[in-house]
DNA sequence: TAGATTTGCTTAATCATTTAAGCAAATCTA
DNA sequence: TAGATTTGCTTAAATGATTAAGCAAATCTA
């Protein structure tokens, strides 16, 4: 079996490529192709199995059919999840995906992106790290379609998908001392991120409005080992021993500190209220388990890859959008002092 | 700033296209370029950030540097995190990649194999779904390199990662038994794949070897929504009253199982033993903690990719490996009957 | 029936690279 | 010093598509 090409089929069927490339574009009616021949080539094509070079396509047009996703961690449950869930979509329409992950560092995010546009990738998912509002607005200004989610880069004006960090931490935290919980700490990173900064305001928010103490632990994040991890937040609860709750303002920080807490037999829920930002598997089947921030992953999802595909669509006019899904509190036992039977 | 290519670059500097081409290829010497020439024209290059188009380099070529994924599930936390550990060692040795589910479905594999062999993608990473033999043959006669993963393929010829499934599901349930449990149930997947067959016979070995009974639930893996199968546990553990241990084939499965125990209230470890297939974070943190099967996720990926990237090295000469990694069985609470403080 | 229009294609440039083959000038050889 | 070799490049074909422009034959118009 010879390679095929659209030069191969047109010399076998002795007509010219062109003819050929109209009638696989679909453009045989616009360019008064017969019908005879359309139905021909057509039955040719099919019965050869015949595919276009997508390579040639891609070169000529300049269109490469590829959608670059850049998450702070593809083995995160989080990005997973959202990896899965543009997967459908953008495969409907014809999209491929490639991935890659900067594990927050800024370097490797704009090596990132310059590789990705080297590849000419035709739009871009971003997780952005700090720093990388340059890159983003070069992105931007040569006229490529780019949709941030998780975490906004402020002062530029580019399409994001997000949830409300700041209400639902305020919101979660209100729950926590609704249920009589009085010294609650935020064990957070020290991350000059806008979602993270958000999480941070929402929380003080609703500690100053109640009048109770404002406890904050930050991580480096370059530190974050989950065995250092949960080393420093056993240190830490020596230190604060009023602490009697603690919110995590990221999924792996509870992680830690869960292990931590059932090591030292600390009860949660009795001993110790527990509220998680960004809920799993992990949570909702833990003994006692775990309220949590639940981030709107299916829906979020959806947005990102179907306001991507719109930007791709028309690259002619430029039009941001800001989506800011809300987020469900998932309560469970660990914001309860009841006794759990 | 005027698009640049190596034709624009080769008129600026008033030498041919083919002087710059060798130049950029680091075929310089080879071709007798003057040091002097080299010199300039890679000052000019780095100056001016020029890098050559990557297309129509695949299309001269025929390479396109990029990796093809097929995973039965993106969002799968074990497949995620395969996904993570082999793209450091794509992106270091220039390779992107691109991923993709098959839900388990063959019919969807088979378009994916298709549509990344359009991509033209330069290997190919897959765990195969049943019936996928013939695609899979195909690619490697038409002289591609492939590694399966996860599950081999009988009667191909191919490289394969993988683990001891039926030696760990084997020395897992021998594990139960030497805690005292004799009733031990597997709960399985109805699937013909290599790898859980392996599970269900390493099973079947340790429970005829000691003359207790070997008790099978299967379930249908499109039935496989998490509802179903929690309340199909639920029905099957009122049917069969004597089990004293479960032994999950599955991740999921054994997340659906426990939750329903919990819901139950039935103890973990006392009440019945639990022994599961595939580790996570949920296992380790639960309390009591799940005994579990780990897959040597980490080596498992190197080994995967750098098998891989061999082939792509070799594709004149062609030699079929296989890796099978011992798994390690890691003994938490829930496979003891001692009373947990 | 002559000119205009429509039909149904084809020609050839273009996208941006790689690479075998070629060729003049410089240098070597004997 | 004439022929051979080496040096340092260039020419041009090829990769496999898309698409504007063109062109002969058929049909229409008045």
């Amino acid at each position: 079996m010879k390679k095929m090409s659209i030069k191969a089929v047109a010399e076998t069927l002795k007509i010219s490529t062109a003819t050929v490339s109209y009638i696989l574009n679909g453009k045989a009616k616009e360019k008064r192709i017969s019908e005879e021949l359309t139905k021909r080539v057509l039955a040719y094509v099919e019965e050869n199995n015949f595919k276009p070079n997508h390579l040639a396509k891609s070169l000529r047009t300049g269109k490469t059919n590829v959608i670059g996703l850049i998450v702070e961690d593809i083995a995160d449950p989080f990005f997973a999840s959202v990896a899965g869930n543009i997967e459908n979509i953008a495969y409907e329409n014809g999209y491929k995906i490639i991935y890659s992950s900067t594990k927050n560092n800024p370097v490797k995010a704009k090596e990132l992106i310059n590789t990705f546009r080297e590849r000419n990738v035709d739009g871009y998912i971003i997780t952005p790290t700090e720093g990388l509002e340059n890159d983003i607005n070069q992105l931007i200004n040569s006229g490529l379609p780019v949709v941030l989610f998780d975490r906004n880069c402020t002062d530029i004006d580019v399409s994001y998908v997000g949830m409300d960090n700041f209400d639902s931490a305020y919101k979660a935290v209100k729950h926590l001392i609704s249920k009589d919980y009085k010294n609650i700490a935020l064990i957070t990173l020290d991350s000059s991120q806008a979602q993270m900064i958000d999480r941070l305001l929402g929380y003080e928010k609703a500690v100053y409005e109640k009048r109770i103490p404002s406890i904050i632990k930050k991580f480096e994040y370059s530190s974050a080992k989950v065995n250092n991890i949960t080393e420093e937040i056993g240190q830490f609860l020596i230190e604060n021993p009023s602490v009697d709750a603690l919110f995590f303002a990221t999924n792996y920080l509870a992680i830690s500190g869960i292990e931590l807490l059932n090591r030292k037999r600390i009860k949660i829920g009795k001993d110790i209220g527990i509220m998680v930002f960004d809920d799993n598997d992990l949570f909702r089947i833990h003994q006692p388990s775990i309220s949590a921030v639940a981030q709107p992953i299916t829906e979020m999802s959806k947005q990102l890859i179907n306001t991507l595909l719109m930007h791709m669509e028309n690259t002619d006019k430029y039009d941001a959008q800001e989506y800011i899904m809300p987020a469900s509190i998932i309560i469970r036992d660990s914001s309860s002092k009841e006794e759990i039977a």
